[in-house]
DNA sequence: AGGCCCTCTTAGATCGATCCAACACGTCAA
DNA sequence: TTGACGTGTTGGATCGATCTAAGAGGGCCT
């Protein structure tokens, strides 16, 4: 696809504004960025000016010249999950609010296409990247981008230390829901986890440990996540013997396919069995039974991380910072007392 | 927040490279654009020139010259809504694979904010604009985008005619739950509209209107389309004499809230009352009941999207084309025959 | 009157690329 | 030998803004 040049017509530049005020291409140039050394009467010309001529800025040509740029990229893995989705509306509005520009990739999770965009934002000469890291990032991608010297941001999935990060405390949302089960009485507890290794889920992995400190039996599987493999492991739970009575998903889109899987097996969650999920996805509260789940917040993430951004950039050489959104359990109709022992009945 | 300018180590460019490889900076400019007017050779020693000192190519310094920018702006009314987000995913990846960058922002449905983002992509001189018209978009919007020379195409939502369109088929979709619902035997139906008028509000109502051809009892409802409030007016619903034994939600977010509402009445969905809803969202088939639904395909109408934005950018003058996805009935556990008559025992 | 400061304005260089018209050089036909 | 032609290469102008350092003009002080 080759696009032609366009010409129309001529743009409307800073010169012929100047020159329909009658000044000089550096007073408008001043008017613009709303600089004070400007005379009030001259600033009025130029104003006017500008409206009738229709002038528009050229952010381009400022960005070559000051060789600063008020542009920021974001690379997401799946754009699709709400989730992300939602980070994305986090991140948009704080930078919008101080009038930057949001470029936005979906490196469905590759790494080689993490790389390319990665070049990509930095042929557009961004200020700054906010990453959420693609499954086997190498750990010396934000070094590359420190090379660079272009500030970035991890945002949930954390590759390194030593660069700004916002994310959820996973690992303390994993224990809420480990002792929730317990205290319910539960004794046999399994985590459907995802099946590619991130931080992420290694938080998730490290909290559910509480569960063997704590005496209880306990269980990982593995799988995409996805809701069509969230209802098929239902029934892979279902083959050994002594099946969990409680089980946490590694997100609500597992957890949602888990409790329909459930279903379809003739359980009755949350008597008997329970199921929690992560991330308290709107539809949660609408599924049945309504869904147990770890309220994470993808919009404050976001917002954090424009904001650490934002920090990044005015203070170049500052201390790398942390910023972990706390993550709290509700309780819902989806996880309940395991009922005794002789309640399986199924083959 | 200011920011202050970035210096670092002065950025390698074309001069320093072709200085490296002994040629000038025309040459090593045709290199990095793949003319083949350089010799092999030439082209080798600026090649391995442009490794050696790890060149990176200013995309905003040739856009400023060329007069031709391989940005494209994205303006959506609700990024949290996973339908909008599925169809930034089919933008994305379309203008991705051209090696166009996309810009988003997020209108939350506000014609003023829209119009600011209209401007700030008008100064970044995107070549071209996909826009999900905020609710009560004047019409002459994208009149004034043409007088701009800004290519735009409107997907999903229209404001006028005359512009590239890529949208869904809402009024054969909702025809068809039409028909569904009156060949299963209903005769009162309920459509549960959205509150704020846009053309997609208007295709559906036009669809259901068929109701009143084949001589149902229809009624309208129209409330904010979020969960909330689809839960809350399944009671509504239930006030008057005549319940409808049929409902079509303007989308599945609504249509998934009234589920949740009428079971909190204790009706049987599917049964008792037959609900459909719009978009076939992947929890869709997860509900309880599992939800009949009008499948729109959010990807498919972002690679559409941003399939007529290429075609326009490479095509100025073309007539305005407009594409239109189908939009299939998916039939599910929560329609069904009504019941005879004296099923409504509620009071 | 002369010097100084303060406010406002400006010419010219500059950012990093592309476009244009010209040109070097070799080959080949007349 | 000359001219035409094709292939590769190039200097200089240019895109639209900002930066720098200098300058105009007025008021105030001595």
């Amino acid at each position: 696809m080759t696009v032609p040049p366009r010409d129309r017509t001529r743009r409307v530049t800073l010169l012929d504004v100047a020159q329909a005020a009658g000044v000089s291409r550096a007073t408008a140039s001043l008017v613009v960025r709303r600089s004070p050394l400007v005379g009030q009467a001259t600033r009025d010309r130029v104003k006017a000016a500008i409206r009738d001529l229709g002038y528009v800025y050229d952010v381009g040509a400022a960005r070559l010249r000051e060789g600063r740029s008020r542009t920021v990229g974001v690379v997401l893995p799946n754009l699709s999950n709400p989730f992300f989705a939602d980070m994305l509306t986090g991140i948009e509005a704080v930078l919008d609010a101080e009038d930057m520009a949001v470029m936005v990739a979906n490196s469905r999770d590759s790494p080689a296409k993490q790389d390319v965009f990665a070049k990509r934002m930095r042929e557009h000469d961004v200020a700054g990247i906010i990453l959420c890291a693609a499954t086997d990032t190498p750990d010396t991608f934000l070094n590359r981008a420190r090379g660079w010297g272009m500030p970035a941001v991890q945002a949930l999935r954390r590759i390194s230390e030593g660069t700004d990060y916002a994310g959820t405390d996973y690992a303390g949302g994993m224990r809420q829901v480990v002792r929730h089960f317990a205290g319910l009485g539960h004794r046999r507890i399994a985590f459907v986890a995802g099946d590619r290794d991130h931080s992420a889920l290694r938080e998730r992995l490290s909290g559910f440990a509480l569960g063997a400190e704590l005496g209880l039996e306990t269980e990982v599987a593995a799988i995409p996540l996805t809701h069509a493999c969230g209802r098929a492991v239902a029934s892979d739970l279902w083959t050994g013997f002594g099946p969990p009575t409680a089980i946490v998903c590694f997100n609500d889109v597992v957890a949602l396919g888990l409790l329909k899987g459930l279903r379809d097996l003739g359980l009755r969650v949350g008597r008997d069995v329970s199921v929690a999920g992560f991330d308290d996805v709107p539809e949660a509260a609408l599924a049945y039974p309504a869904l147990t789940s770890v309220e994470t917040r993808p919009t404050a993430i976001g917002e954090a991380a424009a904001g650490l951004l934002l920090y990044r950039l005015g203070n170049p050489d500052a201390p790398a910072r942390t910023v972990v959104e706390g993550a709290d359990l509700v309780v819902r109709e989806s996880s309940g007392p395991p009922e005794t022992a002789e309640r399986v009945a199924l083959t």
